[in-house]
RNA sequence: GUCUCCUUCGUCUAGAGGUUAGGACUCCGGAUUUUCAUUCCGGCAACAGGGGUUCAAUUCCCCUAGGAGAUGCCA
């Protein structure tokens, strides 16, 4: 069989993770078994299109590197893949629907409706949903309704009685009673617009699609799209329900547990790599050991075996170190280039970068890149090399377990013994004051403090050596004095 | 309320009748290191509960409990 997949986003708001991933699973299988994966816009819902989704949905997917065969921007054998281009195969079926007794106009209001879901919630009714109000109108009541200028729906017809099952390659057989399906779903909007059940499952059809993967969230509205099948005398694709991504606290993911449209993660120094590789591992796994996949990888080894059940918990925290880890594989110059716009954000380096910032970049990078688990995090480690120290306290300065006056004598010393140090390399310096440091006396780990504190103001800092030749003789010597007159004046 | 799905360390997972229940992240130690980070070693930590089936259940079946999802003119 030549498999066929879609992923159909509605381009109502900025590409969730979780959506990501259910493409990126789509992709994958596709891939793993020579398939094609196809793009289809379900822009049905007018109320909440906009431009701005639709953009974002391209962009993601430029970013992540991964590509549909066939799609709106690609073209195809069965375009348009732009839902609201196809309402005239919609209107055509839903018709067909009708003539064959299957579906039905309803000319209930949305207030009635709402009324009612309110009575059923409040009374904890055993059937909740449409009452079928008009599922056996006369034509005389119609007629009536139409010339009161009422725009219809229309909905499916679910059988009341019997069963309706389907197999998920996952989850094996599921059944569900015909009387616990949702009653007579809306399929076609009073704006002439389908809804979900009926457009995905024209369209799946006539794309030739084979398998659907999609998030469990998806598996009640199953039994309906099978009766739809059936109404129509088609074959139901093979069903996959992906297991869903979920919060720390076991509710589906959502903004207040932090990041989840990708655009998000983008801004926060997340890369492609990254994302890729541990958004695939949330329920799916290749073995008892490896889980370094890159893109690549994934599109020879994927299998829709190996898919977990049980829905899993999104961990920022293994996103992070999975970051860090692909950080540390690129190259110095990679690495520049990816983290400049965060340097340039910060105001730290002009946009375009001078002679004098490039060569700033290209010595710290070295010095910070093993530092880094998010993109973003450059801001935080090379501030002070651009902002200088940061405010501290004297008493920072003072080393474990010294006095005031050893810190005193240590900077004195500094003053003096640093000054050859910026014309020598990286490990000539380096020698050059550890050498003057134990020839004058003092503990390397005291002195390369008072210089660390004094520079940046911290405790914490790149390599100090290194640090201190990016951030110059002049500047170093200045924040020297700084140091000096904050430590005398505790003495 | 009803229906459906799910249930191995805190988290992601391996396991598909007989294992000291393995790996990874997190966390905690230790080593390396001028700090931090990296790296390397080590440690804590799990089969939801109860019944069956079987010589033998984490693994198969049932029940209970817990969790999630659906119940829209949203997808």
């Amino acid at each position: 069989m030549d498999v066929r997949v879609r992923y159909a986003p509605s381009p109502t708001g900025l590409q969730h993770i979780g959506g990501v991933r259910t493409a990126l699973f789509n992709y994958f299988f596709a891939k793993s078994q020579g398939g094609k994966f196809i793009l289809r816009v379900e822009d049905t819902d007018q109320e909440r299109y906009s431009d701005e989704s639709l953009q974002d949905l391209y962009d993601t997917f430029k970013w992540l590197d991964i590509h549909w065969d066939e799609g709106p921007d690609v073209g195809g054998e069965f375009a348009p893949y732009v839902q609201s281009e196809r309402q005239a195969i919609y209107q055509e079926y839903a018709q067909k629907l009708i003539d064959d007794g299957m579906a039905y106009y309803c000319y209930c209001s949305s207030e009635r409706l709402q009324q009612l879901r309110e009575q059923q919630v409040a009374s904890k009714s055993s059937t909740q949903g449409y009452d079928r109000a008009c599922r056996d109108l006369t034509a005389e009541q119609r007629a009536e309704y139409e010339k009161q200028g009422i725009l219809p729906v229309i909905r499916l017809k679910v059988p009341e009685k019997g069963v309706t099952a389907f197999d998920d390659i996952l989850l094996g057989t599921i059944k569900r009673q015909n009387s616990d399906i949702s009653p007579d779903p809306v399929i076609m909007k009073s704006d002439g617009m389908p809804t979900y059940h009926l457009a995905n499952v024209i369209d799946d059809h006539f794309m030739k699609i084979t398998h659907i993967l999609r998030a469990q969230e998806w598996i009640p509205s199953g039994p309906l799209h099978v009766i739809m099948y059936k109404a129509f005398g088609w074959e139901p694709p093979i069903y996959c329900h992906l297991p869903m991504v979920m919060g720390k606290d076991g509710q589906k993911l959502s903004k207040r547990h932090g990041s989840t449209s990708l655009r998000d993660f983008i801004k926060d120094g997340y890369l492609p790599e990254a994302i890729i590789n541990y958004v695939t591992m949330v329920g799916w796994s290749y073995d008892d050991s490896r889980e370094f996949f890159t893109k690549e990888d994934l599109e020879q080894l994927f299998s829709i075996e190996k898919i977990n059940k049980a829905p899993g918990v999104f961990d920022y925290k293994k996103l992070q170190w999975f970051n860090g880890q692909y950080i540390r594989q690129k190259s110095d110059s990679q690495l520049a280039e990816l983290v400049l716009p965060y340097l340039q954000d910060a105001g730290f380096v002009s946009n375009p970068t001078t002679d004098k910032q490039n060569q700033i970049l290209f010595q710290l990078i070295p010095i910070v890149k093993e530092r880094l688990r998010l993109l973003s995090d450059i801001v935080a480690v090379s501030e002070f090399l651009f902002k200088g120290p940061k405010e501290y306290e004297a008493e920072l300065l003072i080393p474990k377990k010294k006095q005031a006056s050893d810190a005193a004598a240590i900077i004195a010393s500094l003053k003096s013994s640093i000054l050859p140090i910026f014309d020598m390399s990286d490990s000539d310096a380096e020698a050059y004051i550890v050498e003057e440091i134990s020839n004058q006396g003092f503990k390397t780990g005291d002195y390369l403090m008072v210089l660390r504190v004094a520079l940046t103001g911290s405790t914490v800092s790149p390599p100090i050596v290194e640090s201190i030749k990016i951030f110059g003789k002049e500047k170093s010597l200045a924040a020297l004095d700084v140091a000096e007159n904050k430590i005398l004046s505790l003495i």
